[in-house]
RNA sequence: GCCUCGGUGGUGGAAUUGGUAGACGCGCCGGACUCAAAAUCCGGUAUCGAAAGAUGUGACGGUUCGAGUCCGUCCCGAGGCACCA
């Protein structure tokens, strides 16, 4: 056995022994149950970052965790290949998008084969090559069949000099970020999939998904968005043509308090009114400048105008005036609303900048006096806000036929009125829209679509799949480099064999990640999408990533599991049993801000910290030129912010079980997670600590590797063993429920009490046993998350010839078990003293016995004792 | 703006169902070893106070014998908002 602890040397050949004995390849045909743990797959962006790092860490813990627990895991890894920033990089560097990619996923998997993941790399797959984006254009045309994806106009971000498309992360304030000018909405016709004939079930399968965590089904349910309204119409006269101007609403029962009607700048009537106005036209034009992006709408100067059209109540028949507003959104409901203001606290505001009627119709009963009902209005916010919540306090008031109706019963007489009518009905109405997969780049999957003078749109037939996409492109910013190809663009037509174009716009990539995770059970399969093998490993067991992905890849995987269970390519209806979703990695962040020009960012690694003698942070300097910098606080690392901390240092200079550490140790995996090297260093000590220990122990041995039965044991090893074994105990569930911070902690506690056990006076065979069990115990626990250092000392120590072979460890029982304990005496819920008394004791004889006590006597002083509340095990309470 | 989550010592965090707040680390202080330093080892470390004790989990209020944990209002931070992935 070494006597230094030697990383860089021990974890090359604990990975060598896992190569050659093909330890993490998964199979088939295992009598074992089936365990899929899946970390979301890298963006392929040059080389790991913190956040990757700490993903497949995670992941790996769980795995090695269930591989020791006996089960058959598969644990696969790929790249999420196509995207933006290969395109960037090609226009910052010239090389093309496919070699930077390719480039970059070599040096990638070389990171993170050095980290000792127990990655199967024979399903190994990238989405950008033909043989996995070819099933994407093959399901594409299965749900353009279905009726499941149809074409439509919709809204992209538009650079006028660059006449190119935009995506919203390339528009910042409103502007092209290559061209800083103003950025237009522009609509263009795109490929939408019907996600939103799914929305039910997405909805309502949220409830099968019990061990997801809250916080996403809630988020995912909000972006849903389900709700029952009430779909009705003013009727309006045009140019001597009756129509019907529709509108949506959750809030019925306020319709007597209309004051105005909203539409959308982009609605029909909107156009069709600023025919005959240019006021209402440059105001429609100003309101299509800007990005398309919701936080944009949502947060500007809400504006509008009146169209000098007006519409009819269709209860009243009163005449109501037609605005259009910068805020009403063209894709949810029917881009047009009713206006309350006095029950609607943007509707309010509006009504107060363009000085327009506010009409109270919902009112709180005035038991005195019911003629006198106190109006609820959203300027009164702490009564609003309280009756809008459980609806439920308020009434119609001024409302005609409706007065003193509450919430439902209003909806309902005022729903069947107006379909008394047919000027409306009950409807439901979801937020989430239909997904628009059309994008105007080159580095993603073709569409595979023909476009032909004479046949109109033609599908690619199945024989001509794939679509290939030619891998020698440079992007320049002006467009999509495809147009610029004729030897892709021109085509013979598949049904008339005229010449056609080919369709150059790219899926969305998310489409490339919304089933990969199936194809990894079969990723050798070259006849089929996915072959029977699917079904053996799905669902995902364990699904692990970045809570940024809480809404979007979540949800559009949740609906491609359906749609190809649907097709019987598959028989779940969910694709992930189990989610955990991780916290972002965060740095300091240091600049300097110059009188003049762009402020500068330094990395944490060049700024050096001065504190006082407590420790408290006085202020910090550049080390190159011993100067201050300001402190920005913390934040994601990010190359904008000059945070990074890059983990090919960390690796080479610590190895992988000591970055792997310290990723586990310092935070839980939900929660955000502080870089500091000193915690590096931390997690560093305690590896070599253990060696050393470990050493010690082996070479001091008189029987080598026998944990030899143990006779009666002194206190010290006693409470060793105990400690021990209560630490195994509470750390198998932390496990259970992925809080690997503290299992981390756990091994760093039973190594402390194996040091003082290694120093009781007692026998050396006892201490020998004690150390011994104690060790081969930790090294079990520890070694999902530090593979390599357990691999080689069990070996060392001789508990076995492989530490994956050996099973997960189980406290005993008997080592927990204690002659006395301590409860905390309190006095009125104060804590006074404790108390050491027997385990059985019963609870008439610790009563008697905390009222001697001189601690409560005191804190009594001469008040009765009102009642002694006694939580078995833990504490005792006196009232007085 | 909307949806979601979070806020605990100098610092990362712990506290399983409401039951000893601060486990385990980091940092800092003191000591040992050393010519010296690093490394290592030992001890201390929430705040105020000489002590007894009091105070303390973003702020304010509430429920309870007892609140970091439950409820209400507010403040601050983070993630998402449909073309970053």
């Amino acid at each position: 056995m070494q006597q230094k602890y030697n990383p860089q040397v021990l974890e090359r050949e604990a990975q060598n022994h896992w190569d050659a004995t093909q330890s993490f390849k998964a199979v088939e045909n295992s009598d074992k149950p089936k365990y899929y743990c899946l970390s979301m797959f890298p963006y392929p962006s040059g080389k790991l970052h913190m956040g990757h790092v700490r993903n497949y860490t995670i992941g790996d813990v769980l795995t090695r965790f269930h591989k020791m627990k006996g089960f058959n895991v598969l644990q696969p890894m790929g790249w999420d290949a196509f995207g933006l920033p290969a395109e960037n990089a090609a226009m910052a560097n010239g090389v093309p998008p496919a070699q930077w990619t390719y480039d970059n996923i070599a040096y990638m998997k070389k990171q993170l084969r050095s980290l000792g993941f127990a990655i199967d790399w024979e399903r190994e797959l990238a989405t950008c090559k033909p043989e996995y984006y070819r099933w994407n254009q093959w399901l594409f045309l299965r749900m353009l069949e279905k009726g499941l994806i149809y074409k439509k106009t919709g809204a992209v971000n538009w650079d006028p000099v660059d006449k190119t498309v935009l995506a919203n992360e390339q528009v910042i304030d409103g502007r092209g970020w290559r061209t800083g000018a103003l950025v237009e909405k522009r609509e263009i016709p795109m490929y939408y999939m019907a996600i939103t004939r799914y929305a039910e079930e997405l909805l309502g399968d949220l409830a099968a998904l019990p061990h997801w965590p809250e916080r996403v089904r809630t988020m995912q349910a909000n972006w849903i968005g389900k709700s029952v309204g009430v779909r009705f119409a003013f009727p309006y006269t045009l140019n001597k043509v009756a129509q019907k101007l529709w509108v949506f609403t959750t809030r019925a029962d306020t319709i007597m308090g209309v004051s105005f009607v909203v539409i959308a700048a982009e609605h029909p009537l909107a156009t069709q009114a600023a025919l005959s106005n240019p006021e209402l036209a440059r105001f429609i034009e100003e309101c299509k400048q800007g990005s398309i992006m919701e936080a944009d709408m949502a947060t500007m100067e809400k504006k509008g105008m009146a169209t000098g059209i007006f519409v009819q109540h269709p209860l009243t028949q009163e005449k109501i005036p037609l605005w259009v507003g910068n805020y009403v959104l063209m894709n949810y409901g029917e881009g047009a609303v009713m206006a309350v203001p006095a029950h609607d606290e943007r509707d309010f505001h509006f009504a107060l900048q363009y000085h327009l009627p506010i009409k109270p119709v919902i009112g709180i009963p005035n038991t005195a006096d019911p003629s006198a009902d106190k109006p609820l209005l959203p300027f009164d916010p702490t009564q609003w806000h309280a009756w809008y919540a459980d609806k439920i306090q308020g009434h119609c008031i001024h409302s005609g036929p409706y007065d003193g109706l509450a919430f439902d019963e209003a909806i309902e007489a005022i729903a069947k009125d107006l379909q008394a009518k047919e000027l409306g009905e009950k409807q439901v109405l979801y937020r989430l829209r239909d997904w628009g997969i059309s994008r105007q780049r080159y580095w993603g999957t073709p569409i595979p679509l023909i476009y032909c003078e004479q046949c109109g749109d033609v599908p690619v037939p199945d024989k001509d799949l794939p679509v290939v996409l030619p891998e020698d492109c440079v992007p320049d910013g002006s467009g999509n480099p495809l147009n610029k190809r004729p030897d892709f663009v021109n085509v013979a037509c598949p049904r008339c064999a005229k010449p056609a174009r080919r369709e150059t716009d790219t899926m969305d990539t998310f489409v490339d990640s919304s089933w990969y995770y199936t194809r990894f059970a079969c990723a050798d399969q070259t006849q089929s999408m996915v072959d029977p093998r699917v079904n053996h490993w799905l669902p995902v067991d364990q699904y692990i990533g970045g809570i940024e992905h809480a809404i979007l890849h979540l949800l559009y995987s949740r609906f491609w599991t359906k749609v190809m269970r649907d097709m019987g390519l598959v028989n779940v209806n969910e694709p992930f049993s189990r989610l955990l979703t991780q916290g972002m990695v965060l740095n300091e962040i240091y600049f300097r801000k110059p009188e003049s020009g762009r402020i500068a960012y330094f990395n944490p690694i060049d700024v050096d910290i001065q504190t006082d003698e407590k420790g408290n942070r006085t202020g910090a300097l550049l080390r190159s030129d011993g100067q201050p910098v300001t402190s920005g606080g913390i934040g994601t690392m990010s190359k904008s912010k000059n945070n990074g901390v890059d983990p090919q240092s960390l690796i080479e200079e610590y190895g992988a079980d000591i970055a792997r550490f310290f990723m586990m140790f310092t935070a839980p995996p939900e929660q955000t997670l502080e870089w500091s090297d000193s915690g590096v260093e931390g997690a560093a000590r305690f590896l070599r600590r253990l060696w050393s220990f470990a050493y010690e122990f082996q070479q001091g041995r008189t029987e080598p590797a026998a944990i030899s039965k143990m006779g009666p044991l002194p206190t010290e090893l006693k409470e060793a063993r105990r400690v021990c074994h209560a630490n195994l105990k509470q750390a198998n569930y932390d496990l259970e429920r992925h809080q690997f911070n503290t299992v981390a902690s756990a091994t760093m506690k039973m190594l402390n009490a194996l040091e003082s056990a290694q120093k009781a006076p007692a026998e050396q065979t006892l201490r020998e046993a004690v150390v011994g069990e104690g060790l081969n115990l930790l090294l079990r626990l520890i070694s999902p998350i530090t593979p390599h250092i357990a691999h080689q000392l069990w070996r060392d120590l001789q508990f076995g010839p492989d530490i994956l072979q050996a099973p997960w460890p189980a406290p005993d029982e008997d080592a927990l078990t204690q002659e006395e304990i301590e409860l905390v005496v309190q006095v009125n819920g104060k804590k006074r003293t404790t108390l050491k008394v027997p385990r059985d004791i019963s609870q008439a004889a610790i009563e008697q016995w905390v009222l001697k006590d001189a601690d409560v006597i005191r804190a009594l002083a001469t008040q009765p004792v009102k009642k002694i509340i006694v939580v078995p095990g833990r504490l005792v309470n006196v009232v007085i």
